[in-house]
DNA sequence: TGTACATCAGTGAACGCGCGTTCACTGATGTAC
DNA sequence: TGTACATCAGTGAACGCGCGTTCACTGATGTAC
């Protein structure tokens, strides 16, 4: 790992690193691809041998982001154990620990605009994402009477948008800055109603 | 309505249109002022007669956008008739209908990173448009058994997180491109369910 | 109705700046012998 | 262990560009008489 002399060592991973910082602080679109290369002690021409340009630095951000989240998420959920429903609740609050706790992967990976497609492997790490959301919905849905379940994938967008609005809207400065509830509080109360609402939850408190 | 010759005639609105049809299809942050007086038929500098700098049309943008977007949801609302829960209802589809039509309101007012003190003005439109959504939240709160009731303020924010998440995540192109449901059912069905939980709909479908 | 004049909305040129990208280069590293 | 050499990661200068903002100006408009 000799990071000093001509050679960094290591400079793939540190204008990914340095790009996640200024992403995390100017937004995707207010990144700069120079900022990075300078943060990461070294010229912006330097950028091009290990990056195609800009976009492709991005959706490396946003790819690594998403292993981050698969494996935040899958270890939450735990394979469903002790129960379904805790382990549900468990991937709601390991979602919005993820957002906290990595806002420029987060912000590279949904706010930044850039397509899914951007890179084969970017799409790859985004399905895998996406799968273990759905894997988790699935799991929990096998506990709703049939004639009332909806289907796995609609319910696993209710949550995923509730937990993006809540990070969004109330775990950020702006706009709903003056927040009057925790969010953990507030997403964790919401997702409680949402499913009581399914009947997986006793109906009194 | 003179629009031709030296003098523009209504340049202010103008340039808050071309602004619009900016953020609409670049974002807030890919918003230039340049291009915005280009298109509005105007050299840039014709732009510091009617606003002080680029955050200025912004703010400006998104103040109209609270003001339509508080009227739309006032009249969804309709005083909480015929009933506090269609009323709210039609309140949740409104919030829809606005991000759908008025795209570049949105994001000028919910994603442009702007602090809702840019202007008091803006400032003083936010308030207005917040206090819609939590008036539609009590009136309905209302209805539920005081144990059980949450404070008003927060299942409005659930609410508004959850549209809020369904028009970022799934009513546009990226990330969760390929929707699996409409938007206007997801949100509604959503929507349902989570009043339900709230004991405001009947247990069954 | 006609003329003189003040107002002020918009012009056009200029500024300094940082951007993403390219290019020929250089010199540290590591391998072959 | 020592030397020759190929590799290739990073340099530094340059490019053309569009940005936000400033400034002295110009000329269309509308009012006063």
């Amino acid at each position: 790992m000799g990071k000093r002399g001509y050679h960094h060592g290591n400079l793939r991973q540190a204008l990914v690193d340095a790009a996640l910082v200024l992403i995390e602080d100017k937004g995707p679109t207010g990144f700069t691809l120079s900022e990075a290369a300078k943060n990461a002690g070294v010229t912006p021409a330097a950028v091009y041998r290990h990056f195609e340009g800009r976009e492709d630095l991005i959706a490396e951000a946003a790819r690594q982001g998403h292993e981050i989240f698969a494996d935040l998420m899958d270890h939450a959920f735990n394979g469903g154990n002790p129960s379904a429903l805790a382990a549900f609740e468990a991937t709601g609050r390991a979602y919005l620990a993820f957002a906290r706790q990595h806002p420029g992967h987060y912000m590279a990976m949904f706010e930044s605009g850039l397509s899914a497609n951007a890179s084969p492997e970017l799409a790859a790490a985004a399905a895998r994402s996406r799968a273990v959301l759905e894997r988790a919905a699935e799991a929990l849905s096998e506990h709703i009477p049939p004639e009332k379940r909806p289907p796995p994938s609609m319910f696993s967008a209710h949550i995923w948008a509730m937990s993006h609005g809540v990070v969004e809207l109330f775990a950020r400065g702006a706009p709903g800055s003056q927040s009057p509830f925790p969010p953990e509080d507030l997403l964790e109360a919401g997702i409680g109603i949402y499913l009581r609402g399914l009947g997986l939850l006793p109906p009194d408190q």
